[in-house]
DNA sequence: AAGACGGGGCT
DNA sequence: AGCCCAGTCTT
C-alpha cells in the first residue's frame, strides 16, 4: 500500500467529528481555518460554533461590523485575523460577484489568506489536488525522511512544501491532507509520539527512535520585549472611561482604560495630558497583573481614579459603565482585571 | 530574511 | 520557563 493510502485509510478510521468536516464547502473551511491559524482546534472549536451561527454564510460576514466580529473574536488572540476576513468577506462579494473562490489561485488573492489557507480549501472544498504544509505537516515529514533543514528558513519551507506537494494524490486530496495534520495532532506529537500505533512507522527513518523528539528543527529564537503599562480606572458615578487602540501595535482595534506607557515619574500629569482633564486626581494603586504573550512580557498596573468632573475629556475616550463593557472587544488583560475586581 | 502578532495548554 | 499550535503580513 503506497504512502497515501495508509495516510487516507488512517484518517478514515480515526478522524475528529467536528463541524467543518460534515458537506465541506469553501465558506466553512476557510472560517475554519482562518480560526485554527496558530490555534489548537479545543481552542478554536467554539468560534467556530459562534462564527457560524452568527453569519452562516460570506454575505451575512461581509456585511458584519467589525466590532462586532473583533467582539466575537475576543480572547482568541490574533486579531488581524478577524480583520482580514472582514476584508476578505468584502473581496468576495465584490471581486468574485458573491461567490467563493474554488482553486489556490483566486483563493490566495483573498486578505489573509496564505499558501497553506488556500491548499487548505482548494484541497478539502473544491477537490483541488494542492499540499497543505502546516505546523503538524513539518513534523510528520521531517521525521518520516529524517530531514533536518530548518523549517523556519526558506530553503527549508521549499524543500518541505515539494515533498508535501509530491505525496499529495489526484484523488482525494483533502483526505490525505487532513490525514496529514491530523496524524500530526494525534500520534506524531511533538514530544511522545505515539510511534507504535503509527500508520506509517514501518517506513518511517525516525519512528522509535531518539532522534524522533528532535525533529523537526527550528533555527530562529523568538525575543522577549518587556512593557510596563499602567492603566486607569477612572470612575465619575457609576461612569468609567475607555478608548479604542489603534496604529501598528498589539490588540489594534480593541478597548482598554486610558493607559500610560513606562516608568512614569509624572504620572498625574501624564494622565492630565493624554485625556485631557484637567484636575487633581486622588490616584490609588490598585492590582498589578503579569501578561505573557509570544514576543512581550507586560507588567500592568491598575490605578483606581474618582473623579469630580468629566469636563475636558478628550473626544476620543469612551464614557461607559462597567456593565457595559461585555459590548466592547477587550484584550484577555482587560478582562482579567475586571474579573479580578468583581471578585473582590 | 526577520520581526510582529495572542492566548492557552502541556511538559 | 520553554515550546507549540490547521500561519500571514509587514518591514
Amino acid at each position: 500500500m503506497n504512502f497515501s493510502s495508509k495516510i487516507t485509510d488512517w484518517y478514515k478510521l480515526n478522524k475528529r467529528d467536528l463541524p467543518w468536516r460534515n458537506n465541506p464547502e469553501p465558506y466553512k473551511i476557510w472560517l475554519s481555518e482562518i480560526i485554527l491559524q496558530q490555534t489548537r482546534v479545543a481552542q478554536g472549536l467554539p468560534y467556530y460554533e459562534k462564527f457560524f451561527a452568527a453569519y452562516p454564510n460570506v454575505k451575512s460576514f461581509a456585511n458584519a461590523q467589525i466590532s462586532d466580529i473583533l467582539l466575537l473574536w475576543q480572547g482568541l488572540g490574533y486579531y488581524s485575523r478577524g480583520r482580514n476576513m472582514h476584508f476578505a468577506a468584502n473581496q468576495v462579494m465584490t471581486e468574485f460577484k458573491g461567490i467563493f473562490p474554488n482553486n489556490f489561485k483566486d483563493l490566495k488573492k483573498l486578505k489573509g489568506v496564505g499558501e497553506y489557507t488556500a491548499a487548505a480549501i482548494a484541497s478539502i472544498a473544491c477537490n483541488e489536488s494542492v499540499a497543505v504544509v502546516d505546523g503538524n505537516v513539518y513534523r510528520v515529514l521531517a521525521r518520516y525522511f529524517n530531514e533536518a533543514i530548518p523549517i523556519d528558513s526558506t530553503e527549508g519551507k521549499k524543500i518541505f512544501s515539494e515533498l508535501a506537494n509530491e505525496l499529495v494524490p489526484k484523488i482525494n486530496p483533502g483526505d490525505h491532507n487532513q490525514g496529514m495534520m491530523e496524524l500530526g495532532a494525534l500520534i506524531c506529537t511533538p514530544k511522545k509520539p505515539d510511534c507504535i500505533n503509527c500508520p506509517i512507522n514501518s517506513s518511517c527513518q525516525s519512528a522509535f527512535s531518539a532522534s524522533v523528539e528532535l525533529l523537526p528543527v527550528k533555527s530562529k529564537k523568538v525575543k522577549v520585549k518587556e512593557r510596563k503599562f499602567n492603566y486607569f480606572h477612572l470612575k465619575f458615578e457609576d461612569k468609567i472611561i475607555i478608548h479604542k487602540r489603534h496604529g501598528k501595535d498589539i490588540w489594534e482595534g480593541l478597548h482598554q482604560f486610558p493607559l500610560v506607557e513606562g516608568e512614569s515619574q509624572e504620572i498625574q500629569n501624564e494622565l492630565k495630558k493624554l485625556t485631557g482633564l484637567n484636575q487633581e486626581f486622588g490616584l490609588t494603586k490598585g492590582i498589578t497583573l503579569k501578561h505573557i504573550l509570544t514576543h512581550q512580557r507586560i507588567f500592568a498596573d491598575f490605578f483606581t481614579v474618582d473623579l469630580t468632573t468629566l469636563k475636558g475629556l478628550k473626544s476620543e475616550f469612551i464614557v461607559t459603565t462597567l456593565e457595559d463593557l461585555e459590548n466592547f472587544a477587550l484584550p484577555k488583560l482587560m478582562v482579567n482585571y475586571i474579573e479580578s475586581i468583581n471578585k473582590n
